[in-house]
DNA sequence: TGATTAAAGATTGTATACAATATAGAATTG
DNA sequence: CAATTCTATATTGTATACAATCTTTAATCA
């Protein structure tokens, strides 16, 4: 439970201060799906949200930028990115072949402590779903892959995975077709298994098939372009 | 020949304008080790160079530093990244493991025209090397991978692999031991020859101990810190 | 002399004013 | 009435002024 919050952290560099905390907010927005794509993201409008002037809000959503998260039209603004289909496939392709070996790493390298974490995560996702909040539940089901990432101790995958979970979200988004989220947890609770027995090939082998099952749930004929307003959703 | 200058653009989704161009100046400077990793990158002295006034400036440094190209210290500044001893690591295994996977899809893929691309550029390599040119050699022979990742035509891995290049070249500028930059070429040259058959295996074979090779290159023992100035160089 | 402190200078952080551009609405024309 | 042009408004792009912070130098003290 308490892991949770530290993981919208650190998709970006930015250093401490209210840009960071715009950037951290949106993204939050973001990946629970309060803020769908296409919506725009007015500086004046962010920067009245959050008592920032357009200084930093435009350095929050430059970096949301730089993480694909956000699109910068120039002189028309920022919009919450709205993945193309090919790119929803190239993110999923991506993630098969990185993740895997990602797990296996992880396995080798998991601790009883680390393993807690991933247990109350995936406690804490039951507990989004049984409260009703699907943003949430999709939101910690992200997360848990971020978690296995930062296990395995390598920065440049991690950040890759970190990069490819957070557009997997907006993919998710605009393409989902299952009416079932919460299918995954067979696959999250089979990695626990494999990872307390440090099996390393069962991670690798299980994670290949969960994320292949996830890029099958979509349904990538669907151009759902979405639109609506900002404010209202925001200030939870 | 003429498809090298293209291949500075795409590591910024930066829209048109002097900030953009920025970037893909000191891109080029820091790729061919014009510029050396700890230099100090000032915001009044890069804007006088440039003409431009902070807040572009600030717009391609904070890029940079998304491109991790640059590190951004609070209150003290834009340095030209400095990668660990362990980030080295991580970034050739990142390559080992993505970089033979999208030479398998190039070697699928490629046109003649696209042969002609890659072997005009292992020319054009040659003739900086007789030139003497060490840094433009080495630029080049860092974006013959770029090139096969646009052949694969795969933009997400195509990102990932940009920016694992341009580390490696901060990297290399670090780390590199040997004193011939040519050995490469033999494999550069086997590797066209399989693009030439449209052996997929082939080519993710030779990418893969040729990654292999280039990792063994480096001294990851050594720390090698740098220190020098700025405005002279870059006025080329 | 060496270390510590204090002041001066230089550099980055942030807000804001103005310019350039795009958008929305009104007026005009066929 | 439809389409187009023009005007007013709103939004982003950029430069600059001022504040906060760090760095360097000088001065002080043991």
């Amino acid at each position: 439970m308490g892991a949770r919050a530290s993981h919208y952290q650190t998709l970006t560099d930015l250093p401490e201060g209210k840009a960071r905390d715009i950037y951290i907010e949106l993204q939050k927005a973001i990946l629970s799906h309060n803020l769908l794509p296409g919506v725009k993201l007015s500086e004046d409008e962010v920067g009245d949200l959050f008592g920032a002037s357009r200084t930093i809000v435009r350095t929050a959503l430059q970096a949301l930028s730089h993480s694909q998260l956000v699109t910068i039209e120039k002189n028309r603004g920022a919009f919450i990115a709205q993945p193309s289909v090919k790119e929803a496939q190239e993110v999923f392709e991506a993630r098969e072949l990185i993740e895997p070996r990602v797990a296996g790493m992880a396995a080798k390298k998991i601790t009883s402590k680390d393993i807690d974490i991933l247990h109350n995560h995936i406690e804490a996702e039951h507990a989004a779903i049984a409260a009703g909040d699907k943003g949430e539940a999709l939101s910690l089901s992200g997360f848990f892959h971020v978690i296995i990432a930062d296990v395995a101790e390598h920065e440049v995958f991690s950040k890759i995975v970190r990069s490819l979970i957070s557009r997997s979200s907006l993919i998710i988004a605009l393409y989902w077709k299952r009416l079932d989220t919460t299918c995954e947890s067979h696959s999250h609770h089979a990695l626990l298994d494999a990872f307390s027995e440090n099996d390393a090939q069962a991670a690798e082998q299980i994670m290949k098939s969960h994320i292949v099952d996830l890029h099958s749930g979509l349904d990538l004929k669907n151009h759902a372009q979405t639109k609506q307003s900002l404010a209202s959703i925001l200030k939870k």
